[in-house]
DNA sequence: ATAGACGCTGTACCCAAGAACGGAGTCAAG
DNA sequence: CTTGACTCCGTTCTTGGGTACAGCGTCTAT
């Protein structure tokens, strides 16, 4: 019978653990250097985690998507128990100006690439490149 | 008299090509190890640098305010003399998709934080935090 | 009892684009 | 001739989020 099996089914080891969270072990302990998840205390041999942190992994994952940082995520975790969400907010709306500011970076790029690479395609060859025009002299556009 | 306004004129010293092209004396040392810049071969005491050299840290700085990586940048720098409009095109139009790209990811970020940041704000403290409940659980939005 | 699969600790490495530093050489002015 | 500003060269540090070892200990099935 393999060990997987077998083990109180209620805690983990961190090889259990990060496949259950779809992570690597190296992840798992690099979150517990950043302090995101508790280093559980067990002294003697391996140690063995509660499967609760499976969520809190996920926790910390689909924060990631929303773009947050593992700073972010921590303060998060901390005020996921105080239910302050006053504070919460605080944090989600200063990732969503971060968000919102880095929009408008792109948009602006979005808008010059595509219109120097219109340029570029219809222009003859009896110019320069406008591409490479802009780049060099940037008349106005940069 | 100041050595800045003696020099020949038509060269320049690494610093004070730095101040005129606004950038660090120690960016343009990397670009020259990443040679994006060429180093000037004067064998004697210091090296002096043509004026036209602020130009072409001009065109990288531009070039990088277009989301350019240094790599990118240092093709579009030997395409300007070649004048390869289709392989300019090439280059431009995969920053191009990596802009789209990243645009959309943050557009579906701005989405999810913007209407969980309203949640929270309309949710009574009788329910768990909204923000927290979508990470903890990620009920179908993420 | 032993092999092999895991776990533990600590350290180093990866990416980009520089910034910062230390020690030595050089140049111009007073 | 000394001072101060600058240059050169090489090396290390930074940020973020991990990954990759190396060298050891431990657990488990056979």
């Amino acid at each position: 019978m393999k060990t997987e099996e077998n083990q109180t089914s209620t805690t983990l080891t961190i090889g259990q653990l990060a496949r259950a969270a779809s992570v690597g072990v190296e992840t798992i302990r690099y979150y517990q250097r950043r302090t995101l998840l508790p280093v559980p205390q067990v002294a003697s041999g391996f140690r063995t985690y509660p499967q609760a942190l499976v969520e809190r992994i996920r926790f910390i994952k689909r924060a990631q998507e929303l773009g947050f940082t593992l700073d972010e995520i921590a303060t998060l975790l901390q005020l996921e128990d105080t239910d302050d969400r006053i504070a919460i907010r605080q944090v989600a709306a200063a990732r969503l100006l971060q968000v919102e500011g880095k929009l408008a970076d792109l948009h602006k790029m979005q808008a010059m690439l595509s219109s120097l690479i219109l340029a570029c395609e219809s222009t003859g060859k009896t110019k320069a490149c406008p591409i490479i025009h802009a780049l060099a002299d940037g008349g106005g556009m940069l």
